[in-house]
RNA sequence: GGCGAAGUGGCCGAGUGGUUAGGCAGAGGUCUGCAAAACCUUCUACAGCGGUUCGAGUCCGCUCUUCGCCUCCA
């Protein structure tokens, strides 16, 4: 089976192949540095570093581009919108430069914890202001766009297709409800900007022809994108309300300026509500990742994410992270019971051939499929558990794995759940995480306590050996009597 | 008002014409000195009403409800 993705414009799942393969050319539109990173964003940059690391274990080179928007984006469409960033600048009383590099720091550090990779390229748009000035300028010789009192507006009736992404294309029937309140310097209502005039007192501006000011906030990734992706680039992702008006007018300007199609698949991720409504602003039920990773390990969320499909609404809350955090302990718990489970070698029972030697390859088979199905990451979990509870049923019953098998199992755990969907703790991890809370001299300490209890259980002394585990407990530390023997894990976290 | 998505068992959440999604929680059991974990078995489903079909949670129509976008948002 291939690769097939959903793609917004079509409205159709398509078969995917980019256009110079092994080449991939993905575009995401990235965060306004205005503030913390919150669930929403997670969201969306957890599904598409899936589909980046998806792409990237089935062979393809992915030239990955996310842009940082630190000027433009105002607080709303209208002419009376102030800049985000410039607000927030004077919020806290400094420099919009310090703004954007405070929370754009903040947003990798936050993406990092994910387990999020970083782009290849991750282009700010106050960094690309000559490249905004050229494309306006084109738009304006190809009368796509036109200049009133300094400043520049694209013209919605000069691009006929002009919303066939969000399938607004009748522009007269829009305006009727429309909230956006009607300027006089429009030609038409539905005209965005390009360039803004800086009013007095704004921080952010810079010369251009038409007047000292800055670019409208959809021409950045415009811009950006074709810079460095090329005229026609194979995916650009983005967050479902971005749709219209963002997207739509990325397409117009684009388009216009080559015409040449902008962009072959678009991928909408969709929305987080918090115990059944939006995040908003106005609502003020954001729920901040800083505040939510010292509630929950990031890797619980990530986790939590992605047994959501990115299509879908995702609805946070409480009761539903909690029972993410038990799956995920559980699946992490299988790991690590498979990386110190005895081996043997020679011929292997026909259960355990069965049930995870022959399986390894149809579940393998199976996750494939899923993946290549628009990225079913829910599926793809599905498939890992039934696996798992496959290799503890023949662990249970033997205490032992053939060494080949055992290996195959740990490949199998390490390149979906690891490599692909990154909701694994590595060997490497597992092993830092242990040397960080005491390393080797833990793990020793912790054989001679785990010797001495053995000792005391086999004369059959139970009141040492519960007083050892209960008081190992109130430590944090958890025992577990099982056939390859006594194990131990801390109780906190994952 | 326009555009769009969706209503699945106690909760979360896949599926989209015929065969167990999965996780969490509940019940019974195996194992264990006990516990925990794990494993085995198991109870609650497809908003409602019509229609198409040999057969529909899955297709079509209507009704009801919810959510998103059209303002700022990933």
């Amino acid at each position: 089976m291939s690769l097939f993705i959903y793609n917004s414009l079509s409205r159709t799942k398509e078969k995917f192949e980019p256009l110079h393969p092994p080449l991939v050319t993905l575009y995401v539109c990235g965060p306004t540095v205005y503030g913390h990173a919150h669930l929403g964003h997670a969201k969306s940059y957890v599904s598409f570093d899936v589909v980046v690391r998806w792409l990237r274990h089935s062979g393809y080179r992915v030239k990955y581009v996310q842009n940082i928007t630190d000027v433009g984006h105002l607080t709303d469409d209208g002419d009376e919108g102030e800049d985000k960033i410039s607000k927030q600048a004077l919020l806290e009383k400094t420099d919009p430069m310090e703004i954007s590099q405070f929370y754009t720091k903040s947003y990798y550090e936050d993406m990092d914890r994910l387990e999020v990779q970083r782009p290849n390229i991750a282009p700010n748009a106050a960094g690309h202001i000559p490249e905004q000035i050229d494309l306006i300028d084109e738009l304006i010789k190809t009368g796509h766009a036109y200049e009133v009192n300094g400043n520049v507006y694209f013209s919605v009736e000069s691009f006929p297709e002009y919303g066939k992404l969000s399938g607004r294309t009748d522009q007269e029937a829009l305006q009727s409800g429309a909230r956006v309140e009607i300027r006089s310097d429009k030609h038409h209502p539905s005209d965005f900007a390009l360039w803004k005039k800086a009013e007095e007192g704004h921080l952010m501006k810079w010369r251009s022809p038409w007047s000292i000011g800055y670019p409208g906030w959809h021409l950045e990734c415009s811009a950006m994108s074709m810079k460095y992706l090329g005229e026609t680039i194979d995916i650009h992702g983005g967050g479902m309300e971005n749709k219209f008006p963002h997207h739509d007018c990325e397409i117009a300007q684009s388009e216009s300026v080559t015409g040449k199609p902008y962009v072959r698949f678009w991928m909408h991720n969709n929305m987080v509500t918090v115990n059944g409504i939006k995040m908003g602003k106005s609502l003020k039920n954001f729920v901040n990742l800083k505040d939510l990773f010292n509630i929950f390990d990031p890797i619980v969320i990530r986790f939590f994410i992605l047994q959501s499909h990115y299509r879908s609404q995702l609805d946070f809350s409480d009761v539903a992270i909690r029972a993410s955090q038990t799956g995920l302990e559980k699946l992490q718990e299988t790991y690590k019971r498979l990386l110190t489970a005895p081996t043997y070698s020679g011929d292997l029972p026909f259960d355990e051939f069965d049930k995870v030697k022959l399986q390894t390859h149809e579940f393998d088979q199976k996750i494939k499929d899923a993946l290549h199905d628009d990225f079913n990451t829910p599926i793809a979990i599905s498939v890992i558990f039934e696996f798992i509870k496959n290799v503890n049923s023949v662990l249970d019953k033997h205490g032992k794995l053939q060494e080949e098998t055992a290996n195959c199992a740990k490949d199998f755990i390490e390149t979906y759940a690891g490599e692909v969907l990154g909701i694994l703790k590595s060997r490497e991890g597992l092993i830092a995480t242990a040397a960080r809370d005491g390393g080797k001299l833990l793990d020793g300490i912790m054989d001679i306590l785990l010797d001495l209890r053995a000792d005391a259980r086999k004369n059959k002394d139970f009141a040492l050996s519960d007083k050892i585990r209960d008081q190992l407990l109130g430590a944090g530390i958890e025992i577990k009597d099982t056939k390859e023997g006594a194990s131990w894990s801390k109780k906190s976290g994952v």
